[in-house]
RNA sequence: GGGCGCGUAGCUCAAUGGUAGAGCAGUGGCCUUUUAAGCCAUUGGUUGCGGGUUCGAGUCCCUCCGCGCUCACCA
């Protein structure tokens, strides 16, 4: 299908076929670039001043993001990925021909390249005084900014794309023209590096775990199906990692990690995307206390190694990572902020009386452990600004959780909370195979038939725990969310590239 | 899924129910150290799609599409 061009992208067009006409190739196979734009600045600027230091020739290559022609001389800014810088272009320098070629032919948005020595103009910026340019690529389509400027250094936009369905339908847009948007990125992929740095430096194995499975498991949340054509077989994209890295601790390995995609069929919120990344690991003869001690270390290890310190401001709060972290007992969590002692209401039926009496929602359908998880979201939760362990959960809504001993209501389970909102989620893993099986004909019992969130039963993870599985200790943290943590969004979607959004028709 | 709000030029935004506009970008000029350069001139619109009310709709009403906020949901 052909392309309708709009009339600012067709005049491009024409350059285009203009260029050709001049023998001129608009998107050339090479460039002859010898420095980045900072590489050049820096090196130019580690020999000013020096009389006698040869002059420092460079070629440069990037993205047109100012121009101002004025008469025979014109000064443009190039930005490449990591900086910019202003090109001056003379027609002492180029020639009558080459000045009035660059002006009529080239556009803002189109990669260049440039060669010359560096000066630094009056006004005291450092400055290519170009001798030599060509294009090597034309942008058709106008980047969607209006102008910008550089002050002290700073770019400083007066009026950009701004449109949250522009930015996240045409990303590379977004990206191209907002470099804090880059530097989010950028940031993402140190978080992700420094997680993988610090379970590495700890003795855990990267594993690499099923996407299509043949039985979801290992959380409560609906699944996206698929259809193998030849197997003829449904299969589910996963949910968690948990079932088969627990399976791997089976097997013999100690310590276990993945890092990866999970996809979960509901809603779509500022904290939701039906694709998330999550990090998981299991740790053999572990428990959840030393989970929590391994928590904090590794939060402080990524915020060393990308912050460069251990303190962040989120949404205007001031948040520090030093451990260690404040740990709440969920039971006295909820005494203290609610008055209720839920080990005083061993069923939902008490329980739910006693939250309307505080006049709270309590579903009358729910089971315990979700009019406890109702508790703690509203009158714990939003409080957790601090990084805070609230550990010990209800059973009910922790099937792989391994129980209190002498307390059949409650398992040895924690979550970690930070800026408000729920980060990681762990545990003293289940390994009794008869508790287990007992466990998921219980989800099935609780949770009403017509329920989607009820554990399927997966017979052969028992298979795989009947033949022995260690004690162990396992964690999941979202990644997506400590991002947006340490970028300080409070949007999942700035922090993943390709966001979901709906399709247009 | 519910509630509220939004959708106008490439971008950012105006426009009591009464001729669809501005800045920037673009185009044509002037300008040899500019920094959102400046000056002169100028092009550009199916006002998200479709319907209705009205002498007349960007504006009021309805369906649909998309986005945002929020609630529900998400252990």
């Amino acid at each position: 299908m052909a392309a309708e061009f709009s009339n600012l992208e067709q005049i491009r067009i024409d350059k285009i076929q203009a260029l050709r006409d001049q023998g001129v190739d608009p998107f050339p196979s090479r460039s002859e670039r010898t420095h980045t734009t900072q590489a050049a600045i820096e090196a130019f600027e580690s020999v000013e001043g020096d009389e006698t230091a040869a002059p420092v020739v460079v070629t440069l290559a990037g993205r047109l993001r100012s121009m101002r022609p004025m008469g025979k001389i014109t000064f443009a800014h190039i930005e490449d990925g990591r900086g910019r810088v202003q090109l001056f272009l003379r027609l002492n320098d180029v020639g009558e021909e080459a000045l009035q070629f660059f002006s009529r032919n080239f556009d803002l948005g189109d990669f260049v390249q440039a060669s010359g020595s560096m000066f630094r103009t009056r006004t005291g910026e450092a400055t290519v005084r170009v001798e030599a340019f060509r294009m090597l690529a034309k942008a058709v389509t106008p980047l969607p900014a209006a102008k910008d400027e550089v002050v002290d250094g700073e770019v400083v936009q007066h009026a950009t794309l701004s449109d949250p369905e522009t930015r996240f339908r045409q990303r590379y847009a977004d990206l191209a023209i907002n470099a804090h948007v880059r530097e989010i990125f950028r940031k993402r992929s140190a978080i992700i590096s420094a997680l993988r740095a610090f379970m590495d430096g700890e003795g855990f194995m990267e594993v690499e775990t099923p996407i299509l499975q043949p039985i979801y498991g290992g959380a409560a949340a609906q699944p996206f199906v698929t259809h193998h054509n030849q197997l003829k077989q449904d299969l589910y994209l996963r949910i968690s990692f948990e079932l088969y890295l627990k399976r791997l601790l089976v097997g013999g390995f100690e310590k276990v990690y993945e890092i990866g995609r999970d996809f979960r069929n509901e809603g779509v919120s500022f904290k939701h995307n039906p694709e998330f990344t999550q990090l998981e690991f299991y740790w053999a003869y572990a428990d959840y206390e030393q989970v929590m001690t391994l928590t904090e270390q590794m939060l402080a290890f990524v915020a060393d190694t990308v912050l460069g310190q251990r303190t962040f401001t989120f949404q205007g709060d001031e948040i520090s990572l030093e451990p260690p972290w404040p740990r709440i007992e969920l039971r006295q969590g909820l005494i203290d902020s609610t008055g209720i002692d839920i080990q005083e209401h061993p069923t939902s039926e008490t329980l739910a009386a006693a939250m309307k009496a505080l006049n709270v929602d309590a579903n009358p359908k729910a089971t315990r452990g979700k009019l406890i998880d109702a508790l703690v979201s509203t009158y714990l939760e939003p409080n957790f600004i601090q990084p805070t362990f609230l550990y010990n959960y209800p059973r009910d809504i922790s099937p792989l959780a391994k129980s209190i001993s002498g307390d059949p209501l409650t398992v040895e389970r924690f979550e970690g909370f930070m800026g408000g909102v729920e980060l990681c989620n762990a545990f003293t893993e289940l390994n009794d195979p008869l508790d287990q099986e007992a466990r998921f004909t219980e989800m099935g019992r609780d949770y009403a038939s017509d329920d989607d969130e009820h554990h399927p039963m997966d017979d052969d993870y028992l298979q795989a725990m009947r033949y022995g599985m260690p004690p162990n200790g396992g964690f999941g943290i979202g990644v997506d969310r400590l991002v947006m943590l340490l970028t300080d969004n409070h949007s999942i979607r700035e922090v993943l590239l390709f966001p979901h959004l709906r399709s247009k028709e």
